[in-house]
DNA sequence: GATTATTTTTAGACCAGTCTAATTTATGAT
DNA sequence: ATCATAAATTAGACTGGTCTAAAAATAATC
């Protein structure tokens, strides 16, 4: 018996320690929650209890390995409800989260596992993210990197988006970007690590570090 | 902002009072939702406070206009969902009322105007009963009568079910009985109100009275 | 009309989840 | 090593929803 709170805040935790690759703190998990630090406390106390978390006080909260197993089909739920409203429901992929964050605490693994087959199993959500499958597993982003980081006169395609607030996707759909557009680093500047990149459609387009930094590309 | 529990009241209020044509009793709401009388009281004050049923003591409660407006939003989602669930997702008539229970509380009128469109906007649920669109109207099911109060020798079809458990399902499905299946009243015995009744494909087949009081038919 | 049975409500407790305010504990700087 | 700062926890209160047990109100029966 989990509640929609519990599945929160594991959902929380394993964004936050996939981050940083370290455990959450106490006032990430409440920063993330939009929650207040002590609320946090009494939660993790419980989610310890029930052998999902292990915490070590000023260290860092991170999940055991059901925790672990837990939060992963709730982000499966998540992405496939996310591709779902967009493929079928013609929901733009800016829209979809808030719907998402409801819709993943349907408790029901047949309902998903549906789901999953009438969209052929679908290996990525609309924002590139990688859907696991019902053990969990999901293919690696090997070779996915912040166009930030990309050399200049490398050809890149966008694989996906880190941030994904409404904000930067209206952004990105305002530059004529998305994923699988194909861009060019034609050069960096240091002063403010702005990018200059070129796409099929649009040439000199000067990217500044917030956006190069989210956007997620591969070399082709 | 309204809880799952209130929608679950206001549901449960909707469809008695549907059923017996006056208000609720407490005692008929604590037995529908499986709870306690003492819950309903309180529950009903909290639903009368926020203008959504009036109450009488020891006579009844019943919905107020906003309140059966709300309620009958809540039946159209609930019947979309198995709708879709059965037409898209393969599930069966008698395996998706739970899960629409929780799908029913999906807050998002956008989302079920789009799953509406999605599936062509349907006008009957797995079940027969009528899906009613955004502004609450549905078809209204005139000639529809229970099987038990058919003439001899009238040839009808099966439009609905009033008990939608999965053990009257299954049953049906047993005898080959769905939706649409034509029906003839051979005979009517007076000793325990069973019927006989033939359809296409079985001929002289018996049905108890609990059986052809929960069968919806139509004239043809 | 009085008594019994039933229905409904109240009173008080509990759980999950949240908050504010106060306190404790650890960290980092000097 | 001390002290300020930041992080984390505790204490206590509140809301929504539930329960049991007891009391009150109504309905049914004689």
């Amino acid at each position: 018996m989990r509640t929609s709170a519990e599945e929160n805040y594991l959902k929380a935790i394993f964004s936050l320690a996939e981050q940083s690759g370290k455990g959450a703190s106490t006032t990430a998990i409440a920063a993330h929650l939009r929650t207040k630090a002590s609320s946090v406390t009494d939660m993790v106390k419980r989610l310890n209890e029930k052998g999902l978390v292990d915490h070590r006080p000023y260290y860092g909260v991170s999940l055991t390995d059901t925790g672990t197993q837990v939060a992963t089909l709730i982000v499966r739920k998540h992405r496939l409800w996310e591709t779902f409203l967009v493929n079928h429901l013609n929901y733009r992929w800016d829209e979809v989260h808030d719907l998402a964050e409801q819709l993943e605490h349907i408790d029901s693994d047949e309902l998903h596992d549906r789901l999953d087959k009438f969209m052929d199993h679908p290996k990525f959500d609309p924002h590139g993210d990688p859907i696991p499958d019902r053990e969990g597993r999901m293919v690696d982003m090997a070779g996915a990197q912040p166009l930030s980081e990309v050399a200049k006169d490398t050809l890149v395609h966008i694989v996906g988006v880190k941030d994904s607030s409404p904000a930067f996707l209206k952004l990105l759909d305002g530059l004529g970007l998305k994923l699988g557009t194909q861009l060019t680093v034609n050069r960096r500047f240091e002063y403010d690590n702005s990018v200059e990149v070129s796409s099929r459609f649009r040439s000199g387009l000067l990217l500044n570090e917030q956006v190069s930094l989210n956007l997620t590309v591969k070399a082709l």
